[in-house]
DNA sequence: TTGCTTAATCGTAATATTGCAATATAACAA
DNA sequence: TTGTTATATTGCAATATTACGATTAAGCAA
């Protein structure tokens, strides 16, 4: 079917989902990479820094971007992106309540 | 097209995307919620748990086995399923590579 | 104005993912 | 053996994702 029963899930369950399908692309972990690297609003060389066409980089920018994980502010013909600092702590948040989870150690049976 | 151009990306990348990928649902957030909370082997139940159908989850079981991040042992009729401790640890690992890069602050310009 | 640059959107093709019915397999019980 | 239970696999339909050429829109320069 292609389409996720996410009704059945809890809130949570499908934010962490949804977060982590950002992450589910080297296109998108490379982007934000490099927007970490540079530690500053980049505006423009993301296609040539990464290697696919400018359609493709901008629909990927716009799922990060819907995700609240980057925001870009138009810069006169370019448009600069950077890291959502606020969102993007928020992001961890949520990331880390399934990351951390304690490792099963006494009752391990496998 | 649908098809990931990953050999343009780093082995890293790539990495972190295929592990975020098995994140990107909630069923299988749900199954790795429930073994931490269990905190053991589970064998059957999985099914009546989440809420879908036994092929469906044979099939999400089957995706996190192939990444390591749960392991199965046969016992009798049934399998059971725990967390693979080890390879967690790894997958928390390089997921935190990305997850805590520093945000940046002093150079911010949005 | 015209032309150039940059980024977003549209349209489309190819591949991936999700879900489940039907079936197969495997272990055990009677 | 036969029947039962539990899980995996197969096959398929529906939807999602990825990628990019073509186009559009918007800002700036001459």
């Amino acid at each position: 079917m292609g389409l996720a029963k996410s009704e059945i899930f809890t809130a949570e369950q499908n934010e962490i989902a949804n977060f982590a399908k950002a992450f589910g692309h080297p296109a998108r972990v490379a982007i934000l990479q490099h927007l970490f690297k540079i530690n500053a609003c980049i505006c423009g060389d993301l296609v040539q820094e990464i290697g696919l066409a400018q359609p493709t980089i901008s629909q990927h920018l716009k799922e990060l971007k819907q995700l609240g994980l980057i925001k870009g502010t138009i810069d006169g013909t370019s448009v600069c992106y950077c890291i959502d600092t606020d969102n993007w702590e928020k992001m961890k948040s949520k990331m880390g309540t399934l990351l951390h989870l304690n490792i099963p150690s006494k009752t391990d049976c496998c």
